[in-house]
DNA sequence: TCACTATGTAACTTGACTGTTACGTAACAC
DNA sequence: GTGTTACGTAACAGTCAAGTTACATAGTGA
């Protein structure tokens, strides 16, 4: 679940919104922040260990893209909380259900 | 985007976890975890206020309960990525035909 | 009323994280 | 080769968050 930390982050968090727009080299990307290139550096650093960004090397340049594999990993633990969060209030429905019936058949005779 | 910071420590995790299973006093929260109540009572207070979780105050206990409202957050901000992310690859792959279709059109006479 | 249970809050300590400056390295361009 | 550009890393300082113990509060039951 190291995506999440990473995301908490307001800059990283950030980063990978801009960078699912269009990749971006490690300056330009630092240049839209009013923190230091190196701080920025160490947070691209963050994002890649947790495969939100992907890096390639061009020339001198590094540029980031987004990585939809950590992405997949937030989807996922949402995707699992929700599920079984829905089949309770499936069985609480179900149980309200048999409930009334019975209370139908019985009020009957 | 506080719902992150919330879930990225993993005993708030597990808690939001733990809850879309059932709902439970704070007092069995804390039990399951190696940690002093107090310290999941601050869990749970940072939840409750990134809207992950409700309670309910049930006698002396207070019963707490999933609230899919702080996952939905999380669920959109992911959206937005990935439908910017997916937007951009619908345009390369419609950019690449039309050259493909230049290409075959300029290669036939 | 009096003990007991169930929780939240306060004060404090400690460890992790973020930011900065300084420095090292690799790829151009001349 | 030499200067410049584009980055990453190291060392260090300051801030914030998470944990602990001690204490306060509110509902239960006899």
């Amino acid at each position: 679940m190291t995506a999440f930390a990473a995301l908490a982050d307001p800059v990283r968090n950030q980063i990978v919104a801009m960078l699912a727009a269009r990749d971006m080299p490690a300056g330009d990307i630092a240049a839209r922040f009013d923190v230091s290139r190196p701080a920025v550096s160490r947070h691209l650093s963050v994002l890649l260990k947790a495969n939100l960004v992907q890096v390639r090397e061009q020339a001198q340049m590094r540029v980031y893209s987004l990585n939809p594999k950590g992405l997949n990993e937030v989807d996922d633990w949402v995707a699992q909380c929700r599920q079984t969060w829905n089949a309770r209030l499936d069985a609480l429905g179900r149980q309200l259900d048999a409930l009334a019936e019975r209370k139908r058949k019985g009020a009957k005779p």
